[in-house]
DNA sequence: TATTGTTATACTCTATAACTATA
DNA sequence: TATAGTTATAGAGTATAACAATA
């Protein structure tokens, strides 16, 4: 077998999604739109919570795969600037909700529409059937992700 | 149109994938085996001198999509390790051309071997079609990487 | 004791700006 | 002058360890 033909079977696949993940994710992380103040790990978090409504600390931190100690640092500087909010549970003294702001909200809303003007342009440069395969491979990438 | 429906929408397949290629890239990144060494970005540059051969320090740069800053760093400390090898080029004094050493393609191999033993078995989750769906993919998600 | 979250600290990756060497 | 790469410096993101508050 060789390199250039690893990637057709299943002990390459691993390694050819590995690399275009990493590759796609810092491209990404370069084309956010210039006036956008907030990096890509925090519109993320923007992003689940609209998706989710009222969450845990914790559970932000679960559901974006990192400690919960990186989640308190973020979570603290989106609420330093007011893109989030959190309050105390009242059946549970040690647990921090977190929700969005009408800021966060606009924020995320408006950074949706210009992400999409680059990636969805992007994305406008593949057929149909690539961006059909893609919106196929998005759940699955998370599948893959998932703690279980 | 709903949050729920939006990523059926080729305005949302931006967002989704975008969220869903970060989520993958940072479970990578966290199930490297525990003995090796080098880091993601390190394995990453490895295995591209093994895919494409020798090449030169700017060429790798654009290839991974970092800055000459960024590649001379990575490229110095997997040098200093015994990782892969620097010469000038006999045309051009400027240019480094960088290759493998053999212990960076012993490296290499072995960790690709490690590595699909965790996303091969998540990709044994998957079915025959839905990696199917990913084996398409990942050259997709590269040319939206692609500089142009 | 166990759990939730925070603080302190350090490391990796990446960038920009300024510089050196060569063309 | 222009190009290839390096050095210096800084910032973002993440981790682990130790701690505080609550259950």
């Amino acid at each position: 077998m060789t390199v250039e033909t690893v990637s057709r079977t299943d002990a390459g696949l691993a390694s050819e999604l590995r690399l275009s993940v990493m590759r796609l994710r810092r491209r990404l992380a370069v084309e956010r739109h210039p006036d956008n103040p907030l990096s890509l790990s925090q519109m993320t978090v923007l992003g689940t919570l609209h998706r989710h409504g009222e969450m845990t600390l914790g559970d932000l931190a679960t559901h974006e795969r990192v400690q919960p100690p990186s989640m308190s640092r973020t979570v603290g500087c989106l609420e330093a600037d007011g893109y989030l909010r959190r309050r105390p549970s009242e059946s549970d003294g040690r647990v921090q909700l977190v929700s969005l702001t009408e800021a966060g909200r606009d924020t995320l809303l408006a950074d949706r529409r210009r992400r999409d003007a680059w990636l969805a342009q992007r994305l406008a440069d593949l057929d149909p059937e690539e961006r059909a395969v893609l919106r196929a491979a998005a759940p699955l990438l998370d599948r893959l992700a998932a703690l279980d």
